[in-house]
DNA sequence: GTCGTTGCAAAGCGTTTGCAACTAT
DNA sequence: ATAGTTGCAAACGCTTTGCAACGAC
């Protein structure tokens, strides 16, 4: 499935809390399903399926990453988890409701998420300037940082 | 090489232009680099490496998928060319010059180019937000288009 | 004649899917 | 007991690449 359509967020402020969710619409909360969560919850930034399979680096057991897409679809179907492209390479899933979207830098890759004012600030605009009611959750905004723009350290593309 | 990092985008108003720049740079205009080119200038919006293998349904002599692949990164690398990601299928290349950024809508799947203008507002409110540098080249503005939020009709997800 | 470029085919990567075995409910 | 879910493997769509033949300069 991988909806390009935003579903509602569904905040869940701990894996219990998810849990809870996934069963309030008769959805099973397998082991495998468990193990998902607990890796988005684990993790600072996004990951993605295969950083999840493979069990974050050691930090948790190994799983299937088909069952990893799966569960990623599953669960953004119910709003708890949302993916964004960074560039090309994989999509990158993290929590819903934790950030109201994505900054990335082209210079050093750093990859900001947007608190509630900033998106806020950010999405008046547009709408102001395109109509359009906007937001950075799946694909996020791209340009050069502050730090890159005043003389940084660049990564070379 | 797909850059995620933008080139300075290098307008060339004709074909014969195009070549121009392609001869200054000491690469060949061979008959795939010009079907390519004019595949580009051929077309309305932004369009697949298939839709241009394939001759745009007609419109030119059908050519190599694995070449023209080849023709728009180099095209891409001279700044010819540019291209952006409207959800997930496959890139989608255009001429490099003729925009300043794209909005796709998600209700109605519209794609609209960005003025001049408008990209300078939107990029000035980013940057006054996030102090980011942004550009809307290579990821478009995602939201919901306003037409569709004014009670539109809605393309189903 | 030289060397960039082509066409073809094979491989690559990220992601999806069919299916029999399993398990949460 | 009954479905939803798993693990595996095969297939998928988009893109890249190796290589011998070709063609622009």
């Amino acid at each position: 499935m991988t909806a390009t359509f935003a579903r509602p967020p569904l905040a869940a402020a701990t894996p219990t809390a998810a849990v809870g969710a996934l069963r309030a619409r008769g959805l099973r909360v397998s082991a495998a399903r468990r193990l998902v969560l607990e890796a988005l919850y684990t993790s600072e930034g996004p990951v993605s399926a295969e950083d999840i399979a493979g069990g974050l680096r050691g930090q948790l057991p190994p799983s299937d990453l088909g069952s990893v897409y799966r569960n990623l679809d599953t669960l953004e179907t119910v709003g708890l988890v949302q993916h964004v492209h960074m560039g090309h390479g994989p999509g990158l899933y993290a929590l819903a409701g934790r950030h109201r979207g994505w900054a990335v830098c082209e210079a050093c890759g750093s990859c900001v998420t947007l608190d509630a004012a900033v998106a806020a600030e950010v999405r008046d605009a547009v709408e102001r300037a395109t109509g359009f009611d906007a937001h950075f959750s799946h694909f996020p905004i791209v340009g050069v940082c502050a730090g890159c723009r005043h003389g940084g350290i660049h990564a070379h593309p």
